[in-house]
DNA sequence: GATGAATGAGTGTTCATTCAT
DNA sequence: CATGAATGAACACTCATTCAT
């Protein structure tokens, strides 16, 4: 580069930028804590230790535990999503597999239970919680299934709304039941709940 | 037993009797404070503020923090059953119905977020859960189906398991989406999960 | 016995009688912790539990957890005599060797510290020790030189005083030094004092 | 070095600096506590009280009680020594002396009790006690009785440890015993141990 | 903008002692 | 007379947050 880049120069925020990757690093630490240990276990000092950086440094960034905690849940849900092939079955299996995966990824749960734990305390955390990750997965459901109805695959008067609710919950409550998830469990919560739905593809329907 | 029982009658406990309901208003007081703020958050300065007694009137009955939170998860776990009438369906609304009871009742799902949260720093938490209320509930829904079973009103292939699942789990699920109860959502929760396990009467099958 | 023995029968104090050995129970388990842990770790649970006893069961007789610990110092300090022989030199190493047998049985030391660490909190338990222990000790071998001064063994002007001084005193230093003792340092001890003093035998005079 | 220390004279520690006098006042009032109360009563709430800080500023720079107690006791140890002439008669008194002042300094002897009362709860207190203060006293008389042995002043076979063991014990033993101290004490034990060693000056020998 | 220092309120637990039976 | 229950104050230590440089 020869020239000097205008748009920076000119524009950069006063006074010492802001070290790079800190943020992330505050993140990743006050999300592996919090998941661990829980929201109030989850210490500042420990955060600071773990992202290598003093308090004051998270202090600058986020005005509060709470409002840290709550940036490091945000994280935590923007994840990159599975891509939708237009099957019904597959895309739902394919959607729970990574519902699965995200709730056996380690402190999956814990995470959640911490955020269920603080609904009293802290509500923030469990809005956030269902807002950037509860409410998107719950609307790909929603969309493959009203897909599927349009196409005619569902009875008319399937209840979608319920069948989000078995495809999802299932898997709360496996995991609440403590008994191992087999190789081919999504694929059978899947097909359960495709009987309730009256599911037949086109091609049942041709035959 | 001809005789009076003289070690009732005439004999007494040794020493100072305790303060009769102490042991009730402190449990009490640590569930609630337990449900409402989590494990970490309930002191043991506000149980005993809460429950009127000082502490080591609450160390003299459990040893430690995490005993009494024991304790107290367990009373709380020892609830009256409903009872079983003999028709399939009737019985697992009744029993989904009384789920969803202890699942709504004040801070119902906090609590299970705290013993959720607890997982890795208090793990016994989730073992006192999962054998007193979680693993009994599934046996009373699993015995209920597979007794259908038997009678031939389901399909023999059915996933008993699976159907157990998704009773419970959809009750879960629809109280993360934040979505209200309806005053019928058992009842069609029942029906759609024995859609799936092929529920036929033998009213059905004698027409 | 045929008859009824008298002097007790009517004689004895009212009420159910004191349970023999409890006394000495507990006056072991609390010199044994005293001795261990020292008089403010000394818990009056810790004695109660080791003595088999329940709390007041103490406080009825000593009324205080000093007074408890005073009683078990004082029987700390009653033991049994070297007897004296009337030979000065044999005398004082016997006398010196049952010191360091006191110093050296398990927590000997640690005892005495207590004792010096409480002069100010609690100064009756160094006075006790003074008065029960240390000048008794001092009065024995001052007894056994002033009579070898008596016997013109010593010389007529030696201080007495000082030497039992360096005779004691090397004890303490020894052990402060944290250096072994061997088994001819008392003999060593004796014999370097009964020098300052200008020590001879009446063999000694007559040869 | 022809350059000024830049990293002194331009820099300056980065943070917040401490309060000065802080880490002493904290010592001091560890000591002082510890020396009249001993280590167990010697609470981190009253050291911040006395030292006019909060506990945390003293957590800061020790991390325990005990690290703050060590701490304290080898402040305590490092004293300034006297300086040596070359005399043994004059050098062992002066050393004498200095010991006396420092046993009797208020609280000595019950600190050296805490110290001996903790040896098997903290052992550390001991062990940090003899490194700092009785060995090297030990040493510097030792030294000073090496250097007469080596000069012709002692008898070859004289036993050094041992009167080291006399020079400092006659002191714990003189305070044991509760009698005072007069003004020529230490000359006079200084006294009575050069006759043990057979010590005469080069001016004697030359006589 | 980042640092290390400081704070006041809290944590779970134990203490010597007294009470009621 | 001995028991088990109760108390209020204290214990070492940690917290989220703010300050001074």
């Amino acid at each position: 580069m020869d020239e000097i880049d205008v748009s920076t120069a000119f524009s950069r925020a006063p006074g010492r930028p802001r070290e790079p990757q800190t943020d992330e690093r505050i993140l990743d630490a006050a999300l592996r804590l919090m998941a661990q240990q829980g929201f109030v276990r989850m210490s500042m000092d420990m955060v600071a230790t773990e992202a290598g950086v003093t308090k004051p440094t998270i202090y600058r960034r986020w005005p509060s535990k709470i409002e840290l905690a709550m940036a490091a849940l945000v994280a935590y849900c923007d994840v990159t999503l599975p891509t939708v092939v237009g099957d019904t079955r597959t895309d739902l299996i394919t959607e729970l597999e990574h519902f699965r995966h995200a709730i056996l990824r380690p402190n999956g749960m814990s995470l959640l239970g911490t955020v269920l734990a603080e609904e009293h305390e802290t509500p923030e955390l469990l809005a956030a919680f269902r807002k950037y990750l509860v409410t998107p997965r719950r609307q790909r459901l929603t969309a493959i299934l009203a897909a599927a109805q349009t196409r005619g695959e569902l009875s008319a008067n399937a209840d979608i709304g319920l069948a989000v609710n078995m495809l999802v919950g299932a898997l709360y409550a496996q995991y609440l039941a403590a008994t191992p998830f087999t190789e081919d469990w999504c694929t059978r919560v899947v097909d359960a709940v495709l009987v309730c739905l009256g599911h037949r593809t086109n091609a049942d329907k041709a035959g």
